[in-house]
DNA sequence: CCAATTGACTTGTACGTACAAGTATTATTT
DNA sequence: AAATAATACTTGTACGTACAAGTCAATTGG
């Protein structure tokens, strides 16, 4: 199926406030004016710029208008969204480890289905960071069925979910998290450049998907000294 | 204004859940069904529905029904929902310091606005355990213009929000936060009953209410060991 | 017996309408 | 000149309708 009208209109809308069309702290055009420029109705208008809020974009005010939000430097994690767009420009990513073929592990937060273990897992691990400094270590379980292709192709974009979406038409409907301060082991305290023992965020996600029974297990670890995870929520 | 429809149905809906009326993994009415239970549009029934997704009681399934989750044993902190609500019923919080008032402190991640700094803060901090375990340290800011009752009377049901609510016609309308892992300092590591240096989760939270420049700023440290901080994101 | 179709459900998207309620400016009244 | 009222906007809630699309069981046709 074609994306729906409402996620159209809340991409361009999030394209220009990323691109600064619609400067921190100016009003979007209104719900009406959205209508008329889109040939909408107020419903879906609505739709887009609720999913806008959600994603911290902008504040509605109630009486004065939708305001394009200051974007803190973190990392919008505790959202689906990837970490490109979050953080900005400067972002570095390396693969410690390309897609393989590989046993699930022992234990984990969140424990695949048994349609997922019945096939080998694809692991990946990558590092990132933002400019000089190293932010993530990020390893990720998925099962095998139907991705094999993965082990060879480059990302699209050089992202993974990006590449899920247009070569596979796996969508992410959701995640669940788990979030921990733990101390870093020696493998996570040499990539992030830290000592050991120190403080390190964990987080431990399962990402669901359009496809059954598929998920992506992740696990992050973050040097959070200089970029903290940010998370905004509004109840309407 | 009387509490909106929806959210009312909403209400209704969480409590069933809560209180096993609707276990988990069963399916909640349809929302057809909860338009002619409750005599509304289905637009409203899926407004509470959206909300009930949102908050990770339940979990939409095209073309079945929606269907009520597992709720972990985590904090469900990331959302406005209080502590108590998400834990269950063990949880035990005792008073370090009872509202008081102070100058505002000098640092924080988020600066209050000068209509805020205008007065006196008030200030306390809570214990806050389930059984045994000393799960978080909890230390709240606000402005005292309008508030000073709180340094007297005790809270509804123990619950800050609620007395908010309650005494002060105040709702929280949304919240920013930050998360980081931290080493525990002194105080911390005693209170906490944990080492000093161990990691601890440290989140800081701007509470946005309905009363226009009035925000509640937290500061939670959290012994992830045995209750990690949860979270879950659902498209749509 | 098995595969395909139908039908009755479910949630998802989108249309259109109406009015309530908050904000800010302008016009009016005192 | 200052308070009040009217106004023109904004977002918030809720109604009703229609059809698309996913799920599942019963029916039908081969």
């Amino acid at each position: 199926m074609a994306e729906a009208r409402y996620r159209q209109v809340y991409g361009i809308l999030k394209s220009g406030i990323q691109q600064g069309a619609y400067a921190v702290g100016t009003y979007l055009p209104s719900e009406n004016e959205l209508c008329r420029i889109h040939g909408i109705t107020r419903t879906t208008a609505r739709r887009a710029m609720e999913e806008l809020q959600k994603e911290g974009f902008i504040l509605k005010e109630h009486g004065k208008g939708s305001r394009v939000k200051e974007r803190r430097q973190t990392l919008g994690l505790l959202t689906v969204k990837g970490f490109s767009e979050a953080v900005g420009e400067d972002v570095r990513t390396v693969f410690l480890q390309r897609p393989t073929l590989r046993p699930w592990p022992g234990s984990s937060e969140f424990a695949p289905a048994k349609e997922e273990r019945s096939r080998y897992a694809i692991y990946f691990e990558r590092l990132r960071g933002v400019g000089e400094v190293r932010v993530m270590l990020e390893c990720n379980w998925f099962c095998s069925r139907g991705f094999e292709k993965l082990l060879t192709i480059d990302f699209v974009e050089g992202s993974f979910f990006r590449t899920l979406s247009k070569r596979f038409q796996v969508e992410i409907t959701g995640s669940e998290q788990e979030i921990r301060a733990i101390k870093a082991n020696e493998k996570i305290a040499h990539l992030l450049k830290i000592g050991q023992g120190e403080p390190v965020l964990s987080i431990s996600i399962r990402f669901g998907t359009s496809k059954p029974n598929f998920n992506i297990y992740s696990c992050l670890y973050c040097n959070t000294d200089k970029y903290p995870i940010g998370n905004t929520y509004h109840r309407l």
